[in-house]
DNA sequence: ATACTTTTGTGATTTTTTTCACATAAAAAA
DNA sequence: TTTTTTATGTGAAAAAAATCACAAAAGTAT
């Protein structure tokens, strides 16, 4: 099948917006409706769907439940994976109060600082110390990591990451960071994203 | 000029690279040096350069202030640029203790919230009534704006934001919103970037 | 029942982006 | 000095992504 990382970037948008016209009990949904939410085109949708071998009806567009019932298959969304969050400060915070996530399947498992004022077992999630990542990561089988430490922490958190078997790892630090070809991490340089809206913004 | 969206975002990770060689002294760079850090190829560093006429010396590399310098001009950074964020909260408050950006000559000017309990007036920056911003940004000259509030308000927002002159902005709330043509939105979905890590991690 | 309209689905085409291949220059070595 | 080695720079080629063009199906109108 020739898939690209753009389309599956997009069938996850796609899935978003299935997921709050169901809330408003919408059924169906024309390939435009998609286009104009995510932005993008009614022909960029149905070529997406195509490759990934998803249909609807002539005429008639899709159906809101079905097309979500076989995004989730898809994407992998009916298994819950565990998150790990290393570093507690307000990025870190701010993702654990996000209860998007566990809609999504997504379970904020736990967050690591290095700073024990910042500990607090109590809390859901807990924040642990760092000294006990390595233990909890394995013993509960995460394989996601989010990493949310200044930058001078952040290889050394990374490499902790992947000696305790995660697999995959979203980075806030603004620096590049070393992985084997066998781990994914998604660098988010808030700086750089900041920076291209002021240049296209002088246009 | 045959130039490209993808090329311009390198081209602030590389400068993100410079900054960081300069305040280690290092005087020369290469291709693959740049590469490495950014994780591409020296060729696609040397093409982006050939793109845009950035010149470096050959077998000698690139001088690391000579080429920052081009840069600089090239993106734009030597003029300061205000920014205000919507939303006090833990990601207004991330980016608003963010101190990479005033090195990058992105001024956070001001915060602006709807809870009152949130305004700071004396904080640098302030934290403002949402009220204020027409007036803020206008006076202010602010072109650059932040959205970090809840969904249900982002597009609120940004209407006001288009409505007192900010020309482009970055937003976090995971929805698509609508703006002009000539308005320029940077949006960003932590959540569908998380779950596209689980995604290819279990590729 | 037939014509018309709307929307999907996809091969073909175009555009964009990346990679290749190699000419060229400069430094280092012989 | 001449050769070799190591980089850059870029047109050409390949690959990836987006768009076009149009067939086909299904609903609506006549």
């Amino acid at each position: 099948m020739k898939t690209s990382k753009q389309s599956i970037l997009r069938l996850f948008q796609y899935r978003d917006f299935l997921i709050r016209l169901k809330n408003i009990n919408t059924v169906n949904v024309f390939s435009d409706n998609l286009a104009k939410d995510i932005g993008t085109t009614s022909i960029q949708v149905r070529k997406d769907f195509s490759l990934f071998r998803l249909s609807g009806n002539k005429k008639a567009g899709y159906k809101v439940s079905n097309l979500l019932k076989q995004l989730d298959e898809l994407l992998g969304k009916n298994k819950k994976q565990k998150v790990v969050i290393v570093g507690a400060g307000n990025i870190g915070k701010a993702l654990m109060q996000y209860d998007g996530f566990y809609k999504e399947g997504l379970e904020i498992a736990a967050l690591f600082d290095y700073d024990r004022r910042k500990y607090n077992h109590k809390n859901n999630p807990p924040v642990l110390p760092i000294e006990d990542l390595f233990k909890f990561v394995s013993s509960n089988n995460v394989k996601i990591g989010i990493i949310a430490v200044p930058c001078k922490a952040a290889q050394q958190v990374l490499d902790l990451m992947i000696s305790a078997g995660i697999k995959g790892a979203m980075n806030f630090a603004p620096i590049p960071l070393k992985s084997p070809k066998n781990f994914y991490i998604n660098n988010i340089n808030l700086r750089v994203e900041l920076e291209s809206v002021v240049y296209y913004t002088q246009m």
